[in-house]
DNA sequence: TGAGCATATAACTATATCGTTATATTATCA
DNA sequence: TGATAATATAACGATATAGTTATATGCTCA
């Protein structure tokens, strides 16, 4: 992989780095959502959310459809679950074998 | 997914989220390597390097094995390279779509 | 034991980004 | 058209972390 190539991979890592971001597709995974519902989902402000909204937008990995004066969120690239799903393999065997340690 | 993994899925993910990071994993899937060795194939600075294998190491990702006044680091979970591969697909995939629109 | 090498750690600067508050933008509806 | 609602953006303070320089630690060998 060159070095261009890792860097454009580790920025995806690094958009997926927030737990926040995290929670927001996690929300939209039940489908899409307006920024004030995934806002109140979430528990954070609006501003807050629209920001990250924006980052995951640029990354790709939801879209937006406007309707009225609402906005609507989807997920836009499903690898994300999967992504998760590989961690979370990885987090148990981790967690299982530091606590193995100690008997 | 609880708010305490969805934390410890984010955490794992900013481990990834550096080049230097990355590169010193894709150095590591050749084999076992000193740190000196890492250093050089990475380009950077032997305690920068340090820093990084210790992040991994607190991480999971690298185990490390001391032999005389030398530390050799390996690869301690594979799950890493299935991440990148997931994620080098789903980025083929967002650029191939966004250079589509320039026909 | 003492010199020299490999690695780790400490202290520091610079930069990035999270969350907040205030405000701008855009659409609806009375 | 004017008020209100939904979303986006700007500016700011606070925190985290990457990289550097200097130094400490620990091992080997003469």
């Amino acid at each position: 992989m060159s070095a261009d190539a890792v860097s454009l991979v580790a920025a995806r890592f690094r958009v997926l780095a927030e737990p926040l971001r995290l929670q927001i597709l996690q929300h939209l995974e039940d489908g899409e959502s307006s920024v004030t519902a995934v806002t109140n989902a979430v528990n954070s402000t609006q501003p807050n959310v629209s920001k990250h909204l924006k980052i995951l937008q640029d990354e790709g990995l939801v879209a937006k459809r406007q309707e009225g004066n609402t906005v609507y969120y989807k997920i836009a690239d499903q690898s994300v679950f999967e992504l998760c799903e590989v961690v979370c393999g990885s987090l148990k065997v981790k967690f299982s074998e530091r606590s193995a340690i100690f008997g």
